[in-house]
DNA sequence: GTATTGTTGACCAACATAGTCTACAATAAT
DNA sequence: ATTATTGTAGACTATGTTGGTCAACAATAC
């Protein structure tokens, strides 16, 4: 029941653009530092959200990457679908036909509640909302974010 | 995101178990079978299971696995913890160590509050319960039972 | 044109998953 | 006591996933 560090590092590097916001193109190169990600892996993240449109990428000199719309029109989930995948803890949540006897399952009626209320969580919170958890959690530390 | 098959065939097999509650040892064979586990991985998952008292083995002939108390005591979050380990979606989320700077990691909550939403889930329904639910799914379409 | 940035894809090491197979230990029935 | 039957333990393995690295390439500001 475990998150990949793709899920996780895109979160963090969105939420790094959502910090940013406005401030024009952030260099790959500054987020990986910032984040502790490796460049050439963080590149491989960015990739999907820039293809879903989340992410607007200038390349060349004074280029960089920023979020393509309002941080609060991004919600979580779609971050993790984009890096991770689909969230269901099990195959056939999604597709009935991965397990065979779907239909009478009683465990899975269990692991779609699962699905659910993750999907939930995620589905609610913005970058927006993170950012400003985030910023939250540095005034009351009055130190320099850092994630 | 995404459960491992321990945890979904545990879940099963302890699920047959409940189902056959009262009738002595049930064999590690028709276990296997009537969920279609690979009978030597069964063995590998069912041995955590009695390590920890959830399940009461016996040897020799007429022997075979049964619960080792009362489904109704038996809750689904026990079963994947012993399976699959934490439920936890990311490390920091248990051990702050994981992360070297959790502290003032807002990402960090959001996973939080997904550990803590997926533990409720498992640990409301007990194998009692999940039993229940498969009765009645089976009454339903009238059919032998199958999971 | 050149330095700078993102883009792409090939490649890879390590680990986790989902098993199989074999030898062994206990025990009930005879 | 022997034997057939069951669970127990461990070594082994094939496959896929994770979490990367590296080098060549494409676009663009200057
Ligand atoms: S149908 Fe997929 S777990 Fe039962
Ligand atoms: S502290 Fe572990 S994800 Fe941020």
């Amino acid at each position: 029941m475990r998150l990949s560090t793709r899920g996780r590092y895109g979160t963090r590097a969105l939420l790094e653009l959502a910090l940013h916001q406005g401030e024009g193109p952030v260099l790959l190169r500054d987020i990986a530092r910032k984040q502790e990600i490796s460049l050439s892996y963080l590149e491989h993240l960015i990739t999907p959200l820039i293809a879903a449109g989340l992410v607007a990428s200038t390349r060349g000199p004074k280029g960089g990457v920023m979020l393509a719309k309002p941080a609060e029109e991004i919600r979580l989930n779609e971050i993790i679908y984009l890096l991770d995948g689909p969230i269901a803890p099990v195959e056939c949540v999604n597709s009935k036909k991965a397990c065979a006897r779907s239909e009478k399952c009683a465990p899975r009626d269990i692991w779609q509640e699962l699905r659910k209320a993750m999907n939930d969580i995620l589905s609610s919170i913005t970058l927006k909302d993170l950012a400003s958890r985030q910023i939250a959690k540095e005034e009351f530390e009055g130190t320099m974010y850092y994630i």
